[in-house]
DNA sequence: TTGAATGCAAAAAATTTGCATATTG
DNA sequence: CAATATGCAAATTTTTTGCATTCAA
């Protein structure tokens, strides 16, 4: 994680305390809103963050390919880093229920689209909407 | 589409016309926004929907499983009718490029998300993350 | 130095809610 | 008639911006 800065530099982009400790609370969240974001920083004990400044370090990072983000709750935006790899969320569009399916359940997707088009599916916190068991029963 | 009305009943909801005008505008535009949804209504010349109605009707029909959404641009959602089977869209992390694959990418995701969860996922118009060519290729 | 990043406060969006009134079944 | 929906306007919530100041490289 000390290339961080590296990376940073390498796209005329600089190191702050500010962008690692977003980084940091990000790890520590799992999944996190910028809003969630926000207090965890705060809850690291070096003071506040300003609320622009997390929006536009999670961008950053995110430029870098270090968080990702997925529409869970239809709401507000879920940030995780980009290496914790976990599940893809499965979202009931009726009851609005989530659950999780193992990664590999998107294996042939992603493989498929990185042959037709070359494009690097990152699935890990997908989201994939649709109707859980007992809501897809009701017409 | 007569029986929108039972089925709106079917769930102690009630037929109205600006229901079926949003409905309507939603199928005539593809993928709208809330926003671009209360414009096409009012261009049907049948006069405004207040905007928290078109919000309403959104949620209604989205509930019986007419329209769905997915979140292309990360910001604002973007509704479509459930049945407008089409692709699904790729969105590159990185530089915002948005491109298509076709929905059969999907086929072995739905089937074991089928198998293995019950759940009847709706990939038409999911948006799967990523880095496109290009960006990919960037350190 | 010097351009990038931060903080703050104000501005913009995007949604939601309360409530009186109108409508559907 | 009774319950559900609408309209409106106000209130929230979420995200973005302008700008002076600070800081990393």
């Amino acid at each position: 994680m000390s290339d961080l800065g590296a990376r940073l530099r390498a796209r005329g982009k600089r190191l702050t305390t500010q962008r690692e400790r977003v980084l940091a609370a990000v790890g520590r969240l799992g999944h996190a809103t910028p809003d969630e974001i926000v207090e965890a920083v705060e809850a690291d004990g070096t003071g506040a963050l300003s609320v622009s400044t997390v929006y536009r370090s999670l961008d950053a990072l995110q430029e870098l390919g270090l968080v990702g983000h997925t529409h869970v709750d239809h709401r507000t935006p879920s940030y995780h880093l980009a290496e914790h790899a976990t599940h893809v969320h499965v979202v009931c569009r009726r009851c609005g229920a989530v659950g999780e399916a193992p990664l590999e359940v998107a294996d042939e997707l992603v493989a498929r689209l990185d042959d037709q088009l070359g494009f690097a599916a990152d699935v890990s916190h997908a989201a994939v909407h649709g109707l859980c068991r007992s809501c897809r029963e009701v017409p």
